[in-house]
DNA sequence: TAACTAATTAGTGAAAACCCTAGTTTATTA
DNA sequence: TAATAAACTAGGGTTTTCACTAATTAGTTA
């Protein structure tokens, strides 16, 4: 028998999923929570398998209730419902800890089917949101093309100083390392702070990692 | 009619192929490619639609051919047929720019699907496929928390010290901004070395950036 | 190959950063 | 509330960094 716990402050909502459940007779619904807050509960928590839980609750949103909870019972199948299925909210709702994502306007089929799955510990997500996540990736991909801000040119010997001054080196040491004058070294190091348009050694370093010239 | 060139070293598997797409009338090979290289062909990619491109081939990877012949032929639809899926290697699809990934143990009438899919600009992955995401989408989310290093406490005044350092500011200019004497912020400088266990700016500067300590 | 530019090399002197020590104020807790 | 620890404050003295100037070498192009 699943037990499941139902977290959404839409009566109506609330009341359909009781009407669909009720018909299958190896899924129960042994309470429902209308506020976020409710839900903290170490002795409702322990009584329930699978949440039902709403992303979008008045008082906290889904996703900060999934990780709370999943602090306090490890083993709590958590299952979202949603209205959307924007990347950036199923992002969110995947770090959370949540075993599934579907969304609201899902079919009483395949909302059965995903309680069955989530409450064998495996994960589900509705086709509609794994095509927006596999989109996201896809895109992201093709942007950081136009994005990547080109380094400017450091010469063979100059790159050689930087490194060992993001080595923490002083120049005395970074002389002796190249068998060059202490001036030398110091020239060089000025060279940089011009090229990278730095003031001093803090900025210096904070270009260099910028423009990903460390290493 | 959707054209289609397959590239594939695997002869059988080519032959197979053919025999189950020439069942379809809106689908139509019109060139079979065994070797990678065969495929770079300005007039060749011209009368094709989609290609059906192994990922696993003797002279180049399938990814390499991806992203080379849409520098070609940008509007080209690809469907990637693999027998791995491995989280490393999908993503590397993903990126090169192909609209779809199936496996090849996929069956007769999901393979016209996604080909019918892909021609029409959508994107078409396997279950299997997404869920190999999915997961590692969640796992990787996962792991952060425990690999999370703490970085080492420093005081509101330290702070604000290595804020303005951060800044490229100097100690006499950062004196000024918090009307404390130049000592005093040498000294929160120095504070701020021990702690970070940096040696000099350099240091401080790079462990700042690497503890998420900015802004 | 002459003319020019870019890179590497250094020196002088001033500014900035760093080390060590220590007094005062602010929290914490017995 | 007295004792203790942590944070903030600051001075003396040394080392390191930086700005400015400039000579020598390497590379490029007319």
């Amino acid at each position: 028998m699943i037990k499941i716990l139902i977290v959404d402050d839409h009566k109506m909502f609330v009341e359909g999923l009781e009407s669909i459940l009720a018909r299958e007779d190896d899924i129960k619904i042994v309470h429902k929570c209308f506020e976020g807050k409710d839900v903290f509960n170490m002795t409702l928590l322990e009584s329930v398998d699978v949440i039902l839980l709403d992303i979008n609750l008045p008082d906290i949103t889904g996703i900060e209730i999934s990780k709370r909870i999943l602090k306090m019972k490890e083993d709590l199948k958590i299952l979202v419902l949603s209205m959307h299925d924007e990347e950036s909210y199923i992002t969110e709702v995947l770090k959370s800890g949540a075993l599934g994502y579907i969304l609201k306007n899902t079919g009483r089929k395949e909302l059965i089917t995903a309680i069955r799955t989530i409450a064998s510990g495996r994960t589900y997500f509705s086709q509609s949101i794994t095509n927006t996540i596999m989109n996201s990736l896809m895109d992201s991909s093709k942007k950081p093309k136009e994005q990547e801000v080109q380094a400017p040119k450091i010469t063979r010997r100059e790159k050689e100083v930087l490194d060992l001054i993001l080595e923490e080196n002083t120049n005395q040491e970074i002389a002796n390392t190249l068998f060059i004058s202490l001036k030398t070294v110091e020239a060089h190091r000025s060279s940089l702070l011009s090229k990278l348009n730095a003031r001093n050694t803090a900025g210096l370093v904070k270009k260099a990692i910028a423009y990903n010239l460390t290493g």
